[in-house]
DNA sequence: CGTGCCAGGTGCCTT
DNA sequence: AAGGCACTTGGCACG
């Protein structure tokens, strides 16, 4: 059960024995404040101040979050280090956030401190996405009978010098089948990127005859005309009927993963 | 200056009030509570109970995140609408987070509430990011002389068939310079990328000499390789350097984006 | 560690 | 809506 503790309006000199405090002992720590953050590292940026969250994680990870957006405007993951400081000159309290590779700082000053929580959350529960297109492929690699004909797996990934193929099959007639998957709507590129496979494929065995198909739920008008011109081919696919095949080649947990 | 109410293990009930209330008035909502999501729209998700923060912000965005880990687990952009209802069957607080386009749900269930903070946040702070890509793309085409000769520019982006390209020169020679930029270290893929735009350009206009140019602060090895084998160039940039540039050519505030 | 590629990518612009 | 591409992209797998 979670243990949370509220601190409302702590000065900045409180706020930073309670956030020192909070670190050491590896809590969810979420602040209420008005701040500036300037981040260096891969790119720059300066934030002027404003009211906002913070959110430092118990694996360090630093989010600074606008009350508009559903993405950070700064952020750290895997913060290696955080400094907390009180800045006697501009009387603001300092959180420096720093990663090592590749090496970033964010560095958020205080000035007025709203809230202050900290929490130990206790969260074991397994996360399950489905279903990527790795699962797919790994679905029709082991089932490639759903795509409406006989084909006999013969490599998953394949590689060729422009990439990876999804799918390389044989059909019945023996002739190479290149397959293209998509998760989502297939695009232009994704026609593009078979045709790019396939071409790669003859320039190194001319005389076998080989097909490309694109896998996927749907397919956009653009990509349709550029499938028929290249005399490629579209098996369209139900996600919601692959799912039920899903675990049987294998189900995993992200939570595993995170630890 | 910020209003922030803070509420401590409220019921279900109590919590329906609040949250329908603050969701209202377009305040900020963070609850802290054990929790389960489930995620249905482009793909589909579940996550089993635990404790973690729900973020609702004025905007409507939505963000659950767990203790550890810097990106939410689950999410919804600019949700156009959050549902709060008690279902007393299984007595849990259930908020649904609706999107229409893309169409995609994110429902929440709460059975343990243990913080509720409301917060009315002030920010309107500008965010200045330096130095992107298209920046540094717009010095070189004003100052094309920083990549070290006489250079003339005839065209920024320009449309090929297989993308565009960054900048479109010509030397004192008059061949015609293709540039492509990355911001940060070229790779394969970038000297990939310049030479398809190199072929297209080839492909309609035979009789010129083309000289390509990546431009970056750094290259991969590879990716040096590659640019010998093609006969390409690559030319050094110091991002420090270019930074005194940026304001001159113009600065823009993403927080005029925001609104 | 670099290289390649998927992601509920997101975000931005242009057609 | 769809294409194209950058992004502090993040994330995983593989050599």
């Amino acid at each position: 059960m979670a243990k949370v503790i509220v601190y409302e309006e702590p000065s900045l000199e409180e706020a930073k024995k309670i956030v020192k405090n909070a670190l050491s002992r590896k809590k969810n720590i979420y602040i209420l404040a008005n701040c500036s953050v300037d981040y260096f590292g891969r790119s720059s940026s300066h934030l002027e101040f404003g009211e906002r969250l913070i959110i430092i994680k118990s694996d360090g990870a630093l989010l600074i979050h606008r009350p508009v957006g559903h993405s950070p405007v700064n952020w750290q993951p895997e913060t290696s280090y955080i400094d907390v400081s009180y800045d006697s000159e501009e009387e603001v309290l300092v959180m420096k956030a720093l990663r090592t590779r590749p090496r970033e700082v964010v560095a958020i000053k205080l000035d007025n401190i709203f809230l202050i929580v900290e929490a130990e959350l206790y969260d074991s529960g397994a996360f399950y996405m489905h279903i990527s297109e790795k699962e797919i492929r790994d679905i029709l690699a082991t089932n490639p009978e759903i795509l409406g004909e006989k084909l006999t797996t013969i490599d998953v990934e394949k590689k060729v010098e422009p990439g990876f193929i999804d799918l390389y099959l044989k059909d019945k007639k023996g002739n190479v089948v290149v397959v293209e998957i998509k998760r989502l709507t297939a695009r232009v590129d994704a026609v593009r990127q078979l045709k790019k496979y396939i071409n790669s494929l003859k320039s190194h065995m001319r005389t076998e005859k080989i097909r490309g198909i694109i896998v996927a739920p749907s397919i956009t008008k653009k990509a349709q005309e550029l499938l028929l011109k290249e005399k490629l081919e579209f098996k369209q696919i139900n996600i919601e009927a692959l799912s039920k095949y899903v675990g049987k080649t294998e189900k995993r947990s992200l939570f595993d993963y995170l630890k």
